[in-house]
DNA sequence: CGCGATTATTTCAAACTTAAACCATTGGCG
DNA sequence: CGCCAATGGTTTAAGTTTGAAATAATCGCG
């Protein structure tokens, strides 16, 4: 029935496989996950303190920026990773405070397109200096040559990371 | 620390500051931030989909089972770097599922210290193999080369990112 | 001893986040 | 046309997360 029946080594060549071994991996993951929680939490402060705005409200004002022409709510959820309801609270709360409007496309009635507002973009400008200053004072002990070397193995890392994303609920 | 403190010409100097050139330090940071969400919100739906746990229920038992004589909550809120409260809630509802258990420290009624029961170090001894496999398996194109070197960088990025962290409230 | 500063934890309000269920609209396709 | 799957968003429930305020206990020091 089982492979044991035909090839009789394979049970013990399981036996013998390392139990360990991929422990460096595991290393690694947690150190990156280590750096990025460090720069998350400390540009998560002083975006509050310098422009009492949340991270979340950044990231979306950060994508928008780079679509003068507007953006569906659901082509932010894919840039930004997270779920359809996630940006409908956070674009509810930005039209909210002014940094956004909402108009609904007349040529598909379900879709919302939303822009950044001129009181956002600006707002935004400030804050996207200001960020862009930070990021480069906390990497600062990096020569390019480094980033460089970083900017590619990591990019292999996503290649790698990216085919073992299972399907959450495959139809066919 | 730095010339801003002392030379007044800044406002000048400042204006003349190159306006970019910091793009590939934010371009690591972005690939950073990618990856590492990638992996998680991957690693996030196996917990839950294999085990019916979520991962911030996970990180918190993988501290603890590094520590088979407990931990405190403040110990567990730095390892975890999450706030206070987080671990406080966390801490409740795994008390309540019967993954952990909670005593007060005689010599310091301050103090709660947290250990796995028996049944959650069981439980959790499975995720955390499955686990390990998974991230072995998301990493699987990168060399035992490239995963020294990835260390090794992330290791430098850590040691740049570190002092440049505020203090959030100084006394003084 | 007594008091003020510090430390450990909890509480609280607000916001963020996810997954799943739901609703409305659109786009085929017979 | 009429149905039905797919698409775009919203809603909902539960949980996570933060930062700040509140509590409680300990510590240091006069």
């Amino acid at each position: 029935m089982n492979a044991t029946d035909i090839l009789p080594l394979d049970a013990e060549t399981k036996a013998f496989e390392a139990p360990h071994g991929h422990k460096d991996e595991l290393r690694l993951w947690l150190r990156l996950l280590t750096c990025t929680n460090l720069v998350e939490t400390e540009i998560r402060r002083r975006l509050r303190d310098g422009f009492d705005v949340t991270l979340p409200r950044f990231d979306l004002m950060a994508q928008l920026e780079r679509a003068p022409q507007g953006m569906t709510l659901g082509e932010m959820s894919k840039r930004m990773m997270v779920s359809n309801g996630n940006v409908t609270g956070l674009v509810e709360r930005l039209v909210e405070s002014g940094h956004l409007e909402r108009a609904p496309l007349p040529s598909d009635r379900r879709v919302q397109v939303i822009k950044l507002t001129t009181e956002g973009r600006s707002e935004f400008s400030a804050m996207a200096e200001a960020h862009e200053a930070w990021i480069a004072e906390m990497f600062e002990d990096l020569s390019a040559r480094e980033i460089e070397a970083l900017l590619k193995a990591l990019g292999k890392l996503k290649a790698s990371v990216l085919p073992t994303l299972r399907d959450a609920g495959r139809p066919s």
